[in-house]
DNA sequence: AATGAATGAGATTTCATTCAT
DNA sequence: CATGAATGAAATCTCATTCAT
């Protein structure tokens, strides 16, 4: 902040900053452990004994970067990005299936890359109200608002059909959610990229045309 | 002391009927409290003292039951329906929408029969490969192939466009999953029965029509 | 204590006579069950819920006989014989050898006789002082002061070499414990009565004349 | 930071030293007073809250140092030397009395030295098949086949009278065990050395040469 | 008298957190 | 900052005893 210190005082802002470096990334690497054995233990059964080993600490060690246990699953949750709304401001413009096979893939993509903290987080958040309201209801119901406004006015132009939008949203939502629960929790394997492109065509065709010929 | 004792005889076996009746009540008492103590804080975070309050009977009482806290939430799981073969069964021959439509009913009325044990049992399964794969993945995985049989049928013979079976049938469980999860969580109001009607119409109009006019 | 009183008294009597009996034999069946289950555990390992398993009763029937598990041990300890006294009385005048080698036969056929109730009195007795006292030290210190007498007697008339009586008692009772503690912990097969005899004729001649020629 | 740490290294080097040593030494602290909780109420009546109190530490302290109430009787056992051996060939090569002397004194100065170990054993013991089995039988039946092979050869050059030499080895070892079982349990006071050595020496010589004179 | 379900005190064990080194 | 032994609150489970039937 203060610059122009000489040499002395460049020194220490360096070695300032390397510390500071080094401190960032023992805290990544904790929360990285902690979040591995939250993810495949939940976070109840899991102890600070087998964080502290996974992340090659000792236990009081935990505590000079984390008030304790849960403060680690919260660090977690914020560490987490919030891409969407990115992506769905770059697909604005294309027709509606580019549009839509883009949206799909990107959030398969995310999903894909938070998986560990995702896993760790949900078993959570099946029980911890505060917890899913503020990190998970919260971020879909805005992303669920974006699609209703979307359907109703692809609806008011005559380009869908006519249907409930709200349904509709939560409908699309629905289908995300289930198709990527097995993912994270594990159990359905990781599709290539190739998959995942042909998961979001697919699944784009059936929302748009359904599955059924003729009319 | 030998015989004529058709009054007495009656009166033992009316007594022990009423003390496998008791017992069965009771058990199933403790059941329900044990379900919604799971439900509402997780399996690992509730307590034997929690349940045993919710149920109005002593700690010591709930091991004259079940062998302990695990055994509890295995009771849950065999004690729950598995319905759908019969639902699926039952629409046989109706046309797809009608099919559809029952069939999405069904399933949402079942699942909303069972939520506190389903609210329950996901949060181990969550965590716990063996209650997930035996309860859980087991039973999508059957409902799974008789979907995707059904879809490759309905292919061949030039009703249904052509695209991958086995990618549909992830799809349409992935959408009934995605549907019902909040609701068990106990996010989402229950529906109405119209409501419940209304959201099978809808979703299986997309999933049959899908959302684009024209084509 | 009245007698005389008819019939109907006469009948009266009879039946009490048979309860009496009916209640004892139902005593003593539970008794010899705790026996099995305390030698076989050790008292405080022992459960009631076992006791009554073995005896084919409910576990509340138990204390219609017993004020508790505590008191069925001290039952135990007072049914068991004290029998030494009567045959020592029986062997006096007999020789020397004659009589011990009948008196160990006697203290080792009682031993046997009953081994669960001094298997279960033991496993308590090694850790209550009181039960220890009252049943097993008590009796041993009587029949010690009586070797003791004896010996100094017998060392008096020049019958036996001149030692410590007292140190001559206490080594007779131990050769004595240490043979057969392990017949009762069950670690060493009970003789049959041919080995019984030749042990017991074996130790006399060792204690009467030693283990080497000459002098 | 490379090198040149001398004082260093060394310091580190002592302080894992010191620390090492606490450990141990902590260990023992508790070993000894699981072992005197042990032998006053028996294993299974000893709670682990006494045998924390006895020690002068939390309840939780103990499970840093053994697995649970079990495992200190376990260590209890593995901790106790195994002696005889050493003290059967010191012995050899002197005269029949003198060895048997020294003998008998060696066990039972090594038994007074173990009282509260053997005490707190032979409470479990006496009920546990594999304890008795792994840390007593199986001493006791080496040192017996000694004596075996011992009293057989000393019969074969004609020293000793002829009998049977299985019946004198159990019989000596039995004498033994029967003297020093009231040590263990406390109820005979422990001897001075004098009366120690006197011990050895009247109950060698009553097994040497009997007690009674001429033949 | 017999039964056995209910009880609750108490035992063992785990684990997040603290703190002296 | 790092360490890891100590802590003690809290959880699960057992079992002797009671008591209504």
């Amino acid at each position: 902040m203060a610059e122009g210190r000489g040499k002395t005082g460049t020194g220490r802002a360096r070695r300032e900053g390397r510390r500071q470096r080094r401190i960032a990334r023992r805290r990544r690497e904790i929360l990285a452990a902690a979040a591995r054995v939250f993810a495949s233990k939940g976070f109840a059964k899991a102890t600070t004994r087998e964080i502290a080993d996974e992340a090659d600490v000792a236990e009081g060690t935990l505590y000079n970067y984390f008030g304790g246990k849960r403060e680690m699953l919260l660090a977690m949750a914020q560490e987490m990005e919030t891409p969407l709304d990115k992506a769905m401001i770059a697909v604005s413009g294309h027709d509606d299936r580019t549009a839509a096979v883009a949206l799909f893939e990107a959030a398969l993509s995310f999903t894909e890359r938070q998986i560990p903290f995702l896993r760790a987080l949900l078993s959570e958040a099946w029980v911890d109200d505060d917890l899913l309201e503020q990190y998970f209801t919260a971020r879909l119901a805005r992303i669920e608002e974006r699609l209703r406004e979307y359907i109703a006015e692809r609806i008011a132009v005559g380009a869908f059909r006519p249907f409930d939008p709200a349904l509709g949203a939560r409908a699309m939502i629905g289908l995300y959610l289930g198709l990527v629960l097995p993912l994270i929790r594990g159990i359905a394997p990781l599709p290539t990229p190739e998959e995942r492109r042909a998961l979001a065509e697919t699944v784009t065709d059936l929302l748009l045309d359904g599955v059924r010929i003729g009319d």
